[in-house]
DNA sequence: AAGATAACCGAAACCGGTTCCGTTACCGGT
DNA sequence: ACCGGTAACGGAACCGGTTTCGGTTATCTT
């Protein structure tokens, strides 16, 4: 029952604590016979190796830190950032590491790096005005990888999808469908990635030759109120809305029911990321590979963390088409 | 950049290692001279201690870890747990404790415990299948706090609301409606307070000399398809459904407009928890302390871990009156 | 049979902290 | 002048691992 350090197992074991050390870190220079008269030891008592005193040996923790600017709370609200959280978790714990969830909201985040706690960290989707967080990450030269585009970074550090295609692809569709009045909710344009969702909006009307209207511009947080109050805060509602996040659209899709409308009948609604949410509801939405996205980040950083080549993935995109966008109704 | 050690803080002062560990940890046995002069040097190179070094010489982690029997992939899902998650971890930090995310399917869990990365545990909502985890936990002496009651564990080893108290709650609301045909959609009955729930449906039916009938008796994984499909494969509905979760709820919800008739005109629904959703569609639902479950699970632990008295908690519940259950319609 | 080579193993130093115990200096009391 | 007490500090051992370096053997050449 009680713990048993290495020294215990090299004396019941009749050899030297370096020996010990050799069999658990499968090195050479060991005969087969101590080797295995050493594993009995270990297994008899069930020996474990204390991780901490290893890494203080190693300088090396096998740990990495999850940063999560947006105020934590969200991870656990927002479905997206759990999601992302899941593939990182898994990738970790696949590769012998481990996860500490730093969930920090002020500076604390360099404290578990300075205090040797963490290899390297993994941010989730910061915003621009994090840029800070970034800069400090730089400062005391901690490796981390970002799931989102941020100015200054190189392909190296972070992984993201193509937003400007994305948001593309979703108002191509609309525009398919014969929309011409149509409502983008984007989340928080200081974001870079939303910036350039954005711009795939304004580029696709423009392509189809149809002005974008800045009154059919909104932004906010990527949350179910967003959607909600903007839809109902409007006097005069477009024929279709593009949502940037399906918590958005789902708020959206609610704010229209209660004002006496269908979707899709009467509007059509498009959202963005896939959550699992979406297919309960039958959201019509824009697919990103929210798991994989949280692997890749994860399996990037521990290349770093280890000196490894790292390799630069592109995340597809595409479509959902389901029950919540429909051709346009002819107005007479 | 580089980070020091203590040793470097001991020659730069011109001190011992000792004297600086003094001021670290704020032992007596120091002149005031001296501790500014050791404070200025380790604030001048930013020095902090290396957590793991004092891990392994005091033979405490200071981190806890988490394990999620239900497996690990409805953390990130379900927003109930996300919750509790949410309130865990705010009280661990406050305290200067940290989160270890032994995110394990297997065994593991029992690992990072062998390995002293981590001086204890919160179960998140196990089931009762998962007895085997709080017996190993036992077996290895692992202090621990799940946030469900299980079979075989005191006061002191959980922290959970009253179940019975809370469906009979739900339940005598609908009954107060005029409601006579009540379903009940529970979560897994296999769990203790899943079968507390049943009995509170019960009895509360029964005292107002309704026999509970079986054939509205139905119970699945907490989650949205699971209100949906059962609501979509009876061939009758009820007027009244009670709901063990929020999720659930919402797929019953779902199904119900599917199938053409009207909440809460036709039907009425409850739903449990009160997670964020619920609040943003409206419903109808009982509302645990959620975040306040997950701190005093952590409280509790903390405290059993530093080897202090622990307080049993009662957690409050209560009706959330919205827009999801009506008066029954009287049929003639 | 001598010398070289390789296989196997251990002593001791190290990682970055904490702590026990002993030493020194200074104080007031008699 | 001597004694006892206390405040301030350091040496060295310790926590539980890893690693360097070197020393024995045994085996292989020639």
């Amino acid at each position: 029952m009680k713990r048993i350090t290495i020294s215990e197992v090299a004396k019941l074991a009749n050899v030297s604590k370096t020996t010990v050390s050799r069999v658990i870190n499968n090195k050479p220079d060991i005969s087969p016979e101590t080797r295995k008269k050493v594993l009995e030891v270990m297994d008899e008592y069930s020996f474990k190796p204390n991780a901490y005193a290893t890494a203080v040996s190693n300088r090396k923790t096998k740990t990495i830190g999850l940063i999560t600017p947006q105020g934590t709370g969200n991870i656990y609200t927002n479905p997206f950032y759990s999601r992302v959280l899941h593939g990182i978790a898994t990738e970790i714990t696949e590769q012998g590491y481990y996860l500490m969830f730093s969930y920090i909201e002020n500076d604390d985040y360099i404290d578990v790096f300075e205090r040797h706690m963490v290899d390297g960290f993994v941010l989730l989707s910061p915003g621009v005005e994090d840029k800070k967080i970034v800069d400090k990450l730089k400062a005391i030269n901690a490796p981390f990888i970002s799931t989102t585009v941020l100015p200054g970074l190189d392909d190296h550090s972070y992984i993201d999808i193509d937003n400007y295609h994305a948001a593309s692809i979703a108002v191509k569709h609309l525009l398919a469908l014969g929309h011409k009045n149509i409502m983008i909710i984007n989340s928080f344009s200081t974001l870079l990635s939303n910036k350039h969702r954005l711009k795939g909006y304004r580029d696709a009307l423009k392509e189809k030759g149809i002005a974008p209207k800045e009154e059919l511009i909104f932004e906010g947080e990527p949350i179910f109120e967003t959607g909600f109050g903007i839809v109902m805060s409007q006097p005069e509602l477009p024929t279709a809305i593009f949502a940037c996040s399906d918590m958005i659209a789902l708020g959206a899709i609610e704010a229209i029911k209660k004002r006496g409308k269908q979707v899709p009948t009467d509007i059509s609604v498009v959202g963005f990321d896939d959550i699992h949410l979406a297919g309960n509801f039958g959201l019509t939405t824009i697919r990103q590979p929210i798991l994989e996205k949280g692997k890749i980040a994860a399996k990037m950083l521990i290349n770093k963390i280890e000196g490894k080549e790292i390799e630069v993935s592109k995340l597809e995109v595409q479509l959902i088409d389901r029950r919540t966008t429909k051709a346009v109704r002819e107005e007479h």
